[in-house]
DNA sequence: CAAAATGTCTGACTTAGGTCAGGTATCATG
DNA sequence: CATGATACCTGACCTAAGTCAGACATTTTG
C-alpha cells in the first residue's frame, strides 16, 4: 500500500489546489476577471504604489497598467502621481472601489468561515494549517522593529506567556518575573522585533538596555507552527545587529531548563553559560555572549 | 492585533496559492501546456475512458478531444474504440507516453521530497497536511469493498492496531484478541470496507459473519486526521447495508472504555449495550443493534 | 426499422493572460 | 542643461483555455 510520504504529499496537493481553485474562481462571481480582482484587492490592502502592487502579483508592466485602467474605468481606482516623484503613480480606492473590495473581503470571510466549521475542532485543523503556511512561507518572513507596546508585540507576548505557562510546571505568572520595561526596548536603549509571515506575527525578540555598553536578550519567542525553521537565529541575529548599531558589546540572557531547544540555540549562536546575575524566581540557566 | 481564525486561513490561502502555482508550473518545464500535461497525467493513473478523463478534469468534450488529439500527434498517447460501444473510447499511453508520464512523475515526486526535507519534523508536517487534505476532501470520500487481505486493509489493520497499543494503558497484542478469520470478512458471510479519500485509505470497517442472521462488526478504525468529519458514520452505515443486504438481523460489537468517541458513536447510531458476550481480554463494552 | 439519444469530433469564435518593442514624461547627474 | 536612467503607458501580437453549434457514427428505444 502507497502511504508514502510522497503519496501523502501528493494528495494534500489535489486536496489543495481543487478546494484553492473553487476559492479563487469565486471571486469571479463578481463579473471581473481573476487579474483585475487581484489588483483591486491589493490596493484594498493597502498596497498603493504602482510598482509594489505590480512586484507583489507578478505582472507585466504592460499587464499591470491594462488592469489598472480598466478599474479606473470602471470607477473603482483613482490614480494620482506620487508627491515625490511624479513618474511614479499611486493608486487608491474610490468609495465605489472600497465598496467592491470589501464585498470581496466578505466572500473570503464566508469562504473561510464555511471551511473553519466543517471541522469540529476548528483550532487543530487552524493549527495543522498554520503549519503548513508556515513551511510554506518559510522564504518569505520578515523581521520589522516595532513598538513593544503595539499590538503586534502585544499579542506575540501573550503567546510567549502562555507558552511558559504551560510549559513550567509552576506556571507562570508575569508580576512576579522582572518584567523589562518597555522604555528598555526601545531605542536607543533597545528594541524588539518582531517576525512576519504574511502580516501575521510568528515570533518576536526583545533588546533591553538601559544606556551603556550591556544589554539583555528578553522574551524570545516563536511560534509552535514555525519551529525548526530558522527563525529563532534570525530573531537573534536581528537582536544582535541592533546591539552593535547602538554600541552595545555585551548580551545577557536568563532562561530556564524546561526549554530546552532555547538552551540549544543559544549554545549553537556562540554564548556561553555564566554565573546567576539576578534573582528573579523563573530563570535557572544563565548566558552572556561578547560581540 | 488579527490573528483571527479568518486572519490565518487567509494566509494558509495565500501560502499555499504561491506554492502550489509554482508546483503547477514547474509540468511546464517538459514544454506542453498545462491542459495537455493534465491529460496525460490523467491517462497515465488509469483513467483510460476519454469521458472518465474529460470528467475528472471538468474539461468541455471540444476541448478534450482536441487536448488527446494533440499528445495523439505527439506519439504519446493511442485511441481504440471501446470494444462494447464503437461510440466510446479509449485512450492509453504509448512507449513513449509512458516514459513521458514517468519524467511528470519523477517531476513531481522531487518537489514532494524538496518540501518535506525543509522541516526538521517532516512526520509531523505530514500529520497537519493529512488533516487539512482531508478536510478539504471531505466530500470526495468514497467507500469501498475490499478483500481483508488486500494491502490497503492491512494498511488500516496495522494502523489500527497501532492505535489500540497506543491508547490501551495495557498495550494490544493481536495474538491475545479474538482475531475474526479473514474468510468471515469475505461475501457470503462479510465483509471488509475501506474509506479512500484520493486514493488513500483513511478508515476501514469490517463485518464478520458465520452465515446465519447474526454477525459482528469489527475493526472499525479512522485515521486521525480525518476524525470528526462524519466517517465513522459513513463506515458503520456500509457495513449495516451489507448486513442487510446478506439476510443479517442482529449486529454485534465489542468495544473499550477507553475509546469514548467510538461508544458514543455507536450509541448515536441505535445501538444498545448488553451483556459480555465473549472472553477476548480487551473489551469491556459489549452491544448489539437490531436492524 | 425509423427516430431519438449518445459519444466524439471539427470549425469558428471568445476571453484572459501575458510578452515585447517602442513612446512619453520625469528625475538624477556630471 | 544635455544625457541617461526610471516609471509608466500604448499598440501589436501570441498562446492557452474554454464555449458553442453542428457533423458524424453508433447505439438504444418505441
Amino acid at each position: 500500500m502507497s502511504v508514502d510520504p510522497i503519496s501523502r504529499f501528493r494528495r494534500f496537493n489535489r486536496a489543495v489546489t481543487a478546494e484553492v481553485g473553487a476559492l479563487d474562481s469565486s471571486f469571479l462571481g463578481r463579473g471581473r476577471p481573476l487579474g483585475a480582482a487581484r489588483v483591486l484587492n491589493a490596493i484594498g490592502h493597502g498596497r498603493s504604489d504602482v510598482a509594489a502592487v505590480r512586484d507583489y502579483l507578478g505582472l507585466d508592466s504592460g499587464l499591470m497598467s491594462r488592469l489598472l485602467r480598466g478599474l479606473e474605468e470602471e470607477g473603482l481606482v483613482a490614480t494620482t502621481p506620487h508627491p515625490d516623484d511624479a513618474r511614479r503613480r499611486i493608486a487608491q480606492l474610490t468609495d465605489a472601489g472600497r465598496q467592491e473590495f470589501e464585498a470581496y473581503e466578505r466572500l473570503s470571510n464566508e469562504r473561510a468561515e464555511i471551511f473553519l466549521a466543517r471541522h469540529p475542532r476548528p483550532e487543530a485543523l487552524l493549527a495543522a494549517m498554520d503549519l503548513v503556511a508556515s513551511v510554506f512561507g518559510r522564504e518569505r518572513v520578515s523581521i520589522g522593529e516595532v513598538s513593544p507596546r503595539g499590538e503586534e508585540a502585544l499579542y506575540c507576548l501573550g503567546e510567549y506567556y502562555g507558552e511558559l505557562a504551560r510549559r513550567f510546571e509552576t506556571g507562570f505568572d508575569v508580576s512576579l518575573s522582572r518584567d523589562p520595561h518597555a522604555d528598555s526596548m526601545v531605542r536607543p536603549h533597545g528594541g524588539f522585533f518582531v517576525a512576519f509571515s504574511d502580516g501575521l506575527p510568528i515570533g518576536c525578540v526583545g533588546l533591553s538596555g538601559k544606556g551603556g555598553g550591556m544589554a539583555e536578550i528578553k522574551r524570545l519567542w516563536v511560534s509552535p507552527a514555525a519551529r525548526g525553521l530558522g527563525l529563532g537565529r534570525r530573531l537573534m541575529q536581528a537582536a544582535e545587529d541592533a546591539a552593535r548599531e547602538l554600541g552595545i558589546n555585551i548580551l545577557r540572557l536568563d532562561t530556564n531548563s524546561a526549554l530546552p531547544e532555547a538552551r540549544r540555540l543559544y549554545e549553537r549562536l556562540g554564548w556561553r553559560e555564566i554565573a546567576r546575575f539576578n534573582d528573579d524566581p523563573y530563570p535557572d540557566l544563565f548566558f552572556e555572549k561578547h560581540l
